[in-house]
DNA sequence: CATAACAAACCGAACGTTCGTTTTGTAATT
DNA sequence: AATTACAAAACGAACGTTCGGTTTGTTATG
């Protein structure tokens, strides 16, 4: 039987990769050199071209390992996607996705390191064909829902896209840039009005309360 | 008497920032090197020397440029912001980040650069002063509109936020990061939606189920 | 059990280039 | 004449990568 052992190579290759994906969201590709990962690996320079071919396919390699995270079925994000229960679910995807990012801040910022070095070349056909199966995976659900009423007109699909993006955007810019974004109340607190907003929009319902619409004057 | 006269080592300095702008945005900071800088700008090394102390000061003069643009009170987005008529403003709103974006996305690039290879750290307090001014200008306007009853419950200076982030990032992902986002739809289209949901919610409106997305014509 | 044989893992010096910056000297402008 | 603008060469340091040689671990053989 084929034993899982941890080879002694594996552990030089671990590291040679966890030094390299804290230097690179650092500090960028081009300005991370091989020396600084080598000593941060405390492994040889020669050591580390025995086991990578050159300093682009560590990169790629750290790239492939964070779309293997993002495609797992058994994560929570993608468990919420399959289930497809629009608007309602908006609390579990932006929990889970603060768990993605959080998780995998590091990881995060190598896809803008793509962009930034190289033109986004690594993530491009990544993105697409990602974009492709969640549309598939959540759009039909959503699609079924809305003939029954249970949503207001437009393309649903829209709706969650957007709320996805904008949930992956923020906690990025929280965590991975570091940049607290503060709109002026708590976190968890923003993350609500913006779930507010997404259900029942900005402009107030009329049918309860004694104030109608009283737009456009 | 202050003369406008255009010298003809003004003409030098703009040539090297302008180069330097191109490289940084498609490349990173720290990929980029003074030869080629110098070549594109079609001057020597010791003659960026000569205007420039080192390589960093380059990297922040472009940044400064770009707060001055996104500071003057001239700029479209900027009026749009004094005026605070959200949500009626939205498309307003996103046509002038659209403009902003198109017109200097290179820019804006140079801000991801010093997320990934600076921390962030010629761009920390700048953004915090920013958000502080955007909140004192367009959020007295907004509160006193929503004790009248135009704007539904919640803190309506978050919609707005909400709304001008997402539309400097979807932007920002379409022209700089050359991602195209394909909602599956027209880019005009997707911003529609973005409004629509933006204004009345996902969720239909007890009135007319449905299809209350109507007015606004 | 001891050991020879072999490959994988590893090291660190060295290669040729290129880096950011400085120095030196000349042309242009004032 | 004095100062600014510019170019070219030169500096030491650092770059990505290569390479010869050593250590380590496993397997085969006695």
């Amino acid at each position: 039987m084929a034993r899982a052992k941890a080879l002694k190579s594996d552990i030089s290759i671990e590291a040679v990769l966890e030094a390299a994906l804290e230097l690179f969201s650092s500090q960028g590709y081009g300005a991370t050199s091989m020396r600084q990962i080598a000593e941060k690996a405390s492994v040889s320079v020669g050591n580390i071209y025995h086991h990578f071919k050159n300093k682009e396919v560590i990169f790629q390699r750290l790239l492939d390992r964070y779309w293997e995270v993002v495609l797992d079925p058994k994560l929570k994000l993608n468990r919420i996607f399959s289930k497809a229960e629009f608007p309602d679910d908006l609390e579990d995807l932006a929990e889970a996705i603060e768990e993605v990012v959080n998780s995998h801040s590091r990881k995060i910022l190598l896809i803008y390191v793509d962009v930034i070095e190289f033109r986004g070349a690594h993530i491009r056909k990544f993105y697409e064909t990602m974009a492709d199966r969640f549309a598939e995976k959540y759009g039909k659900n959503l699609s079924e829902r809305r003939k029954k009423g249970e949503l207001a007109g437009g393309d649903p699909l829209v709706g969650v896209m957007l709320a996805v993006r904008w949930f992956f955007y923020f906690f990025t810019v929280e965590k991975s840039f570091g940049v607290p974004m503060h709109f002026g109340m708590d976190n968890r607190q923003a993350i609500g009005e913006f779930i507010k907003i997404m259900r029942y929009g900005v402009l107030p319902r009329g049918n309860d309360d004694g104030q109608s619409q009283k737009l456009h004057g």
